[in-house]
RNA sequence: UGGGGCGUCGCCAAGCGGUAAGGCACCGGAUUUUGAUUCCGGCAUUCCCAGGUUCGAUCCCUGGCGCCCCAGCCA
């Protein structure tokens, strides 16, 4: 699959030849059902995957779900979902919340090695103990309870007893350590929540720095890739286990999160979008999230190129959105047919083509030969582009203007000859004259014309509404990003027939528009031109 | 001046002591029935800075500087 190689991948091929796990190489992707997927996601999917796919091995989907006051079932089913459109096949499918009763049974084996402790303190309390990152911090006074009492006070929260917030596990660490997550972190909180997958058979609940390096021991995980900012828990993710006597412990590695320009990743302000209405939901066509690509027209094909190519890394950075409308482009060009749309019309009438007479000309679908071709009705009145066309053209302009002859694709060469506008100075019509000799296909060499435009016949166009979108997220004077207030246009525009016929995942190139697919749409040539999306979702579906 | 990371072209990113890959962007030029695509060509004497070791350093050492992360009973 990948003939790039990573850092990580050059630690595997290091555990290969030292036989480290067995010569076995086992990854999993593990999302806590919070919230959709988004592209970030997209990049620890395509690498936690493709690292087992490139080395044979086995990678899970997991559910870190230890926290029910977050987790809900939508959300699994996206997720699931979202990985199966990107491609991938999990060799297993588990949640963390599975686990629950094992994970117990280490918290009692903890205890008893005298590794763990019940405290009474409260969370204000526990903070204030902590230290700062300069000062040590203060043992607790539970710290010392015997194991028979940590026990029963152990057996009694899982009952529980108490209320939340009352009691918590703690490890019995070092309230000294340097690294402020060694000191005696909590291991299990009380929280009288019902969970989306153990309903209410729990009052206790594992917090991740302590679960999730038993989750992947149990899968028996050799990797567990995660991101940067959990490099200061690997001590104690090394803890956890070696207390626990685990043979052959996974190894934690860390890498980069994904940021890209003009993109918020953060799952907490795309919830908020999604809540406040900002966005029609998760899957709005302006969001970043793997639903919103998808119906913005991207594929599967293309998110994997894009991840590919930003490679892995240890230090932050941030890449170029160009990039991945790179990718899609690209992934389109081959693959795509081309249509003619007209999105912001202007009216042409040829004034010396016969009145009510109708042709058919042969456009082909694609360059590419194989994809056939297509009969479009051409008749004396049409629509072009209105950026297709300047009263006054600046230096250098090669389209429609005054006097000036361009080919319109697919049928003949149309000659300007007179602007027709209203008292403000708009322009309602343009009134052309055509030349028969230069019908395409016909070999014609008489003269040449510079520039060839689009257009789409008045009578047999379909009126559709298409929506354009821009960046959800612009850069303000100080470079943060803020929400665009023109991140959505709404255009009035026709197209040919043909497109009408579409299905929902059909996509198709729009010359000089870009790329758009019926359910959603497009992203453009030039995104600093012709920066638009466009959906025409709500025109020709009824 | 607690600890952990990171600093190679505008943006990503290879490189791991032997004399700076690749992609995106950008700039030329050729083809072109859409100023697109395709196609050729250009694009870091230099790797945060300063010393040192070495025949030789982006890669090793020392000292600076800059940026990111950590004080949730979130993940």
């Amino acid at each position: 699959m990948s003939e790039n190689t990573n850092f990580i991948h050059a630690i595997i091929e290091k555990d290969l030849e030292n036989q480290t796990y067995g010569g076995r190489v086992s990854t999993r992707f593990p999302p806590e059902p919070n919230g959709y997927l988004h592209i970030g996601h997209a990049k620890s999917i395509c690498l936690n995957f493709g690292t087992a796919q490139k080395y044979n091995g086995q990678c899970n989907l997991r559910f870190d779900d230890t926290n029910p006051i977050k987790e809900d079932t939508e959300y699994v089913d996206s997720i699931e979902a979202d990985v199966r459109w990107l491609g991938f096949k999990w060799d297993n499918l588990f949640f963390a919340s599975d686990y629950f009763e094992r994970m117990y049974d280490c918290a009692v084996l903890l205890i008893k090695k005298g590794k763990a402790y019940v405290c009474d303190l409260t969370a204000d309390e526990i903070r204030a103990h902590r230290g700062t990152l300069t000062e040590a911090g203060r043992k607790s006074p539970y710290q010392d309870r015997s194991v028979a009492e940590n026990l029963d006070l152990f057996e009694r929260m899982r009952k529980g007893e108490f209320a939340d917030g009352e009691k918590v596990l703690r490890a019995k660490i070092d309230m000294a350590s340097p690294n402020i997550n060694m000191r005696d972190p909590v291991l299990y909180r009380i929280s009288h929540t019902d969970h989306h997958n153990t309903g209410d058979q729990w009052c206790i609940y594992p917090m991740y720095d302590y679960a999730h390096p038993i989750e992947d021991a149990i899968e028996k995980i050799t990797h567990s890739i995660c991101t940067l900012e959990f490099e200061d828990h690997r001590p104690l993710y090394d803890w956890v286990l070696t207390e626990l006597d685990w043979e052959q412990p996974p190894q934690q590695i860390e890498f980069a999160r994904l940021n890209i320009t003009n993109t918020v990743m953060s799952k907490r302000y795309l919830k908020a979008l999604v809540d406040e209405g900002t966005v029609d939901g998760w899957d709005d066509p302006r969001m970043p999230t793997i639903a919103g690509l998808r119906r913005r027209g991207y594929t599967p094909e293309a998110i994997r190129d894009f991840c590919e190519r930003i490679g892995v890394a240890k230090s932050n950075s941030t890449v170029e959105i160009g990039l991945l409308e790179h990718c899609i482009r690209e992934d389109l060009q081959d693959k795509v047919e081309s249509r003619m749309v007209v999105l912001d019309p202007i009216k042409v009438v040829i004034t010396n083509y016969p009145k009510d007479k109708t042709e058919y000309v042969e456009i082909e679908n694609s360059k590419d030969e194989t994809k056939g071709h297509r009969m479009v009705a051409f008749s004396g009145e049409l629509y072009v582009e209105r950026e297709d066309f300047m009263e006054v053209p600046t230096k250098g302009y090669f389209r429609l203007f005054p006097g000036n002859e361009v080919r319109f694709k697919g049928a003949y060469f149309i000659r300007c000859e007179e602007v027709i506008n209203d008292e403000q100075g708009n322009i309602l019509e343009l009134r052309c004259t055509y030349d028969p000799e230069t019908k395409s296909g016909t070999g014609f060499e008489g003269r040449k014309v510079k520039g060839t435009i689009h257009w789409v016949d008045a009578k047999t166009a379909v009126k559709i509404s298409a929506r354009a979108y821009s960046y959800l997220m612009i850069e303000d004077e100080k470079g943060e990003n803020v929400m665009n207030p023109d991140s959505i246009k709404t255009y009035a525009a026709y197209a040919e027939p043909s497109i009408a016929e579409s299905k929902a995942e059909d996509r198709f190139q729009f010359f000089r528009h870009g790329y758009f697919i019926a359910d959603a749409v497009l992203t453009t040539k030039d995104s600093k031109v012709f920066n638009r999306i466009v959906d025409l979702k709500s025109s020709w579906k009824k």
